[in-house]
DNA sequence: CAGCATCCCCCCAGATACTG
DNA sequence: CAGTATCTGGGGGGATGCTG
């Protein structure tokens, strides 16, 4: 089933598995959808206030992962006070749309997965 | 492009959330990709051997988390000494192919996420 | 064998304060 | 406005020892 894997190197292998980790941890995920929705590129402030719950600290550093990752592009307008806009790459949105398939998908099996607790608390129970 | 997203709910999409953190995670997703390679129920030292790296205890945690979400079944043969083996349910095969598919796609496009970066370095050093 | 319990450590999220 | 600098605590994770 993942024949495809041996066709890949150990380095593609680790850069790949990285690569989903970041993305699909919690506020690199929530950063990028926000992004996504505004389809417009969005200052600090803008993401501070629609990322509910982040501090400042951390949408900073996700941001410049994000960046590293080649995922959002930051824009420095050199003017006071400053002004900078993060917007989505093309590639950050191309990735994002494959994670939102796979959200897509689980999202639609929600009740497999509580069936699948149902039968082993049965199991469970049986026991 | 996400207007799926308002047709879920809130909880939905939490859940929906946390499952992909959860699955696309270091060790949860590699003890997946094991056990599907494998092909066959896996006892918790093959596991320890297979997934290179792990201590005992997350091994023990990260199975736990993963029979809940219901992606992984622990069947306890009571003999002495224990026998313990771990397979994949059809929901955790369908979920991991799912995954495997947006590893396949990031694989794939990895010259991409190269030329991302090597953009950011040129504008870089031209500004 | 397959774990649980315990101890320990380190990192990083989060809060606060400050600055160009 | 958009950050850095600094401090702190809580938790994840490693190592070790014990048990049914």
């Amino acid at each position: 089933m993942f024949d495809f894997c041996s066709s890949m190197t150990d380095e593609q292998d680790g850069r790949a598995r990285e690569l989903i980790e970041r993305a699909a941890a919690k506020w690199p995920l929530r950063i990028l959808h926000v992004l996504s929705d505004a389809r417009a590129p969005l200052r600090f402030s803008r993401l501070m206030e629609r990322v509910e719950g982040i501090s400042q600290k951390v949408l900073t550093q996700t941001l410049r992962t994000l960046e590293r990752d080649g995922l959002v592009i930051r824009t420095l307008y050199p003017q006071v006070p400053p002004r900078v806009e993060y917007e989505l790459t093309p590639l950050g949105r191309d990735l994002l749309m494959q994670v939102v398939s796979l959200w897509r998908w689980i999202v639609e099996h929600l009740d497999d997965f509580d069936a699948c607790k149902a039968v082993k608390l049965t199991a469970t129970a049986n026991a």
